[in-house]
Parts: C-alpha cells; structure tokens; sequence
DNA sequence: TGTAATCTACGAATGACTTCGTAGGTTGAC
DNA sequence: GTCAACCTACGAAGTCATTCGTAGATTACA
C-alpha cells in the first residue's frame, strides 16, 4: 500500500470548507474561502483532490458537487498520529502535554478531557 | 514578519537525531539515520537549515559541528500549534481530544496528563 | 438568435523540497 | 612526497504543491 500522504495545506483549507457546508460547488468553496485564490485555482486543487480520492465528486449536472472523502474526525486523528510520528517519537501523550501547554484550551474543553480520562480510569478499574 | 515556517519532514528528522545525540557532525547525523539518505543529502541538508536558521554551525575545526537552534520542546508547541491553526480551528482542546482517541498514551502518560489537569483545576480554585 | 455568464479541462509557470554527483581542498599514513 | 580518505561547497535534476490564464462547451435570457 503506497503509504496514505496527509492532505497539503491548501488541500486542508478545501477540506475545512467542506466539513462546514457539506457538499457544495467549486463557486461555493471559493466564496467561503474569500477572494484569497482565484476560482480556477480552487477548481484545479479540487480536481487533484478528487483524483487522490480526497473528495468525491457528483458529475450528474453540469455544475459539479464536491464532498469530503473522509470524515473530518477521520482526517485529524490522521494528521495527529502523522505528527506523533514525525516529532514525538510516536507518542502521543507528549503530543498531549506540549499541546496543553503550547495553547490555551477552554474550561469546557478541559472538562470534556477530564471527563474522557475518568473513562479511561473507570475501564482500567473495571478491567481488574 | 515573513511568517514562521515548520520544519519539512526531512528537516524535522535530522532535527530529532540532534536533540537525541546533541551537537553532532555531518557523518554522525548521517550514520544515525542509516543509509537511508546518502552523506550529501545530509550535508545539503544542514547547509540549508543552517540558512534557514533551524540549526547553528560550528566552523571552528574542519569538520563542522551543527546543533538544533531551538529546543525540542519549542519546535513541537510550534508544530502543535500549528496543526491546531490548519486543522482544528485553533482549538488546542479538540487537538488532544483527537490525539487521545487517536494513539494509546501509556498509563504514565495518562498520569501525567491528569496531574496537569489537577494542577490548573487548581490554580483556578486559587484565583477565585 | 445572439450575447453574456458560467462551467470544466488543461497547460504552464513558479517555487519549495529532496536527492545526489562532482569538484576541489585538507588531512593523515606510509 | 604521494595517495587514499574525508571534508565542504555547489549545481542540477526530479518531484510535488500552488497558482492562474486560456480555451472550449453549455446555459440563460433579452
């Protein structure tokens, strides 16, 4: 299997766009991502995207409609393993400690961890 | 200011042979990588980096001697920090909840992780 | 019908990343 | 001194990512 590539930056910008609406057209993605690219620009990634099987495409009218291939959950946990690998040694707890303190999370967010480690907890005690 | 690029990946990879070994010449980066990568690539390689500033060279003997210019714990908040900005919407918090889901940490991890958490629940007792 | 708007496809330019060969200088052993 | 081993510097090639212009087909509508 040819090793999955993690999507480029401007693959991931596309993809965000997709996630939030759902499925839209090459002028849709383009107007959300602002006068940034050209709309030929976003119509040729889209192209190459649908060609790696990044995104699917609906051909059934004239106007094409793109959709993620893969989930945005999917899509991050791929990315985040892909960095536990290239720079923490494939560990993703350290990834966990230096983004805890590289960054802010908010107190929901710090609960909603809490509350998956006492998960986590009460498994391990379950398990005795 | 010409924003901050991340390391490439083989700019990353020589990256955590120098945190590993510290201070190392050309052929001790090279043989630690194994021949996966001729002992030129290595050499271009720091050469650029050095450009770049990832890397600070020591020219005072013949055979130089290269170091990381920043720690291994900077350069992943910066990475963290920016796989947050592409692909989470620079949400710290939903980055380890992926991270979480993503990898097992090891039960000393997940001690770590807790003891932080306990540590800011904490600090926020105190600052009521 | 004819014209403007809209769409896809494609080619090409540019720049970054990665690789490695070759050249030329220095060192060390004999 | 000579030769092999080793070092740095540099150029060039190949690939990939990104950008956008142009061309050609289709649609909408006055």
């Amino acid at each position: 299997m040819p090793a999955r590539r993690r999507p480029t930056d401007a693959e991931l910008a596309i993809l965000r766009v997709l996630w939030e609406q759902g499925p839209s057209t090459v002028r849709e993605v383009a107007e959300e991502m602002g006068r940034e690219s050209a709309y030929t620009t976003v119509l040729k990634l889209l192209q190459i995207m649908t060609d790696k099987g990044l995104v699917r495409r609906d051909e059934s009218a004239r106007t094409h409609v793109y959709r993620a291939a893969r989930s945005e959950r999917f899509t991050q946990r791929q990315l985040v393993r892909d960095l536990a690998d290239r720079a923490f040694g494939g560990s993703a707890g350290r990834l966990v400690m230096q983004a805890l303190a590289a960054k802010q999370a908010s107190p929901e967010e710090l609960a909603e961890i809490r509350a998956w480690l006492a998960e986590q907890e009460g498994k391990r005690e379950g398990a005795r």
